[in-house]
DNA sequence: ACTGGAATATGAGAATACTGCTGGTAGAAG
DNA sequence: CTTCTACCAGCAGTATTCTCATATTCCAGT
């Protein structure tokens, strides 16, 4: 889990950093609003802490900035100023969160555990599971009605992908980006073909496909309707 | 943009509900926890607003019923219990935001924006309706009176112009231009004809017609007046 | 009302796009 | 060297999209 935190005072930078790092995420620290711009561009992080009050250039520019780039990233705002109007200038700065100092820091804890909850911190032994089928992160196996399922690193990256968006039709370029992380278009079939090793080893066999096609929009993994 | 509203005093409920609607929310009441849960469970809202405090079930346990299903509404938990303490339990929970009591009206709207401009913009569980019926975006589903209604993609793109644009009437150029994307006049009638298909397929076999030909303008759906 | 021309509705089938699948290649892993 | 994985090419079957020819409806101007 890696953080990107914006704070100019040394003092309170430190002691943020410190307290997360024995909660064992990953800090990186930018001391202005420039700056900390410029890494939040170059950089993928799973969370960005923002004071309001910054050198160059200040916490709600440097968010507004983000979100015009389509990041969605968490922002968690952090400042001084307490009044009401404060906090929705940085709501509406785009911010998803507002903590004025001074805070205790197992608040702030709380506050990032929500924050990122959606984002989906792969990380433990999460278990993401659907009818009888059932992927466990940790050790990466899946099985389906209690059968072992052996997948290649690939099939798997789809398979998980389907799986955090069950329910939901993804599109063979929401597929692209997300599992072979090429934005570009080779005009190759390789989802189709994927698609079908997945058939053979989840569905065929077993009772009720999970895997289903909507021609023209993609592919969807749910239960067979009743 | 449909909210559900958990609150059991009365004063606080309508005042709330007022200062929603008067923003176009479309705010839905619940005076109790099982209530509350039961409608969260039957029905897709935008985002709860829920009491901590309220009879016969806890905010904090309706929060954790909600997201046991899996459900990731956005919830924004509302209580007059001030410490740090209740609020990490309220986050963890799986509460979204936190927002004690007394607040002002405007900070509630701030954090409310902020709150579903996330599940906004990632063109995800957006949903669409009119009269009895209803378009999924994420699962890309139509229901009419509660029964599921096949589409084909590009039925399903003319459907979600016109919902979009309920009640407003559009030309056969807005369509060409905003469905099939081409600004060149083909001189053909595809879209009578699928106008046609969709009127077989949501209108036929249903009391009320929502497709509406203005000769000469376009096309409306709407419900039929009264 | 009546009527003729324009606009729209509809049915059938051709044209097209999409998907499932097989077989094959290159390269990595063992 | 053999096996396994990732990927590509291409065909066949099918669902979808579109065209066209033919009703039907609409509406101004008698």
């Amino acid at each position: 889990m890696r953080i990107l935190l914006v704070e100019d005072e040394p003092k309170v930078a430190s002691f943020i950093k410190k307290g997360l790092e024995e909660q064992s995420y990953e800090v990186e620290q930018a001391y202005d609003g420039n700056f900390g711009l410029k890494m939040a561009m170059q950089n993928e992080y799973d969370l960005i802490i923002l004071d309001i009050i910054l050198p160059h250039m200040n916490g709600l520019e440097v968010c507004q900035a983000i979100r015009k780039k389509k990041s969605q990233v968490p922002i968690l705002m952090l400042t001084a100023l307490g009044s009401t109007d404060d906090k929705i200038t940085g709501l509406d700065a785009g911010a998803d969160d507002y903590l004025p100092k001074p805070f205790e820091f197992k608040e702030l804890l709380a506050r990032l555990r929500a924050l990122t909850r959606r984002s989906g911190d792969n990380g433990g032994g999460e278990k993401l599971s659907i009818a009888d089928l059932e992927m466990d992160m940790g050790s990466k196996t899946v099985t389906r009605g209690g059968k072992p399922i052996n997948l290649t690193a690939r099939e798997f990256a789809l398979l998980h992908y389907l799986l955090r968006n069950r329910g939901r039709v993804v599109s063979r370029v929401d597929i692209t980006e997300n599992v072979w992380e090429t934005s570009f278009d080779t005009g190759s079939n390789v989802i189709d073909v994927y698609i079908n090793f997945l058939r053979k080893k989840i569905d065929k066999g077993f009772p009720g496909k999970l895997i289903h096609t909507l021609v023209g929009m993609g592919y969807v993994l749910k239960e067979d309707d009743a």
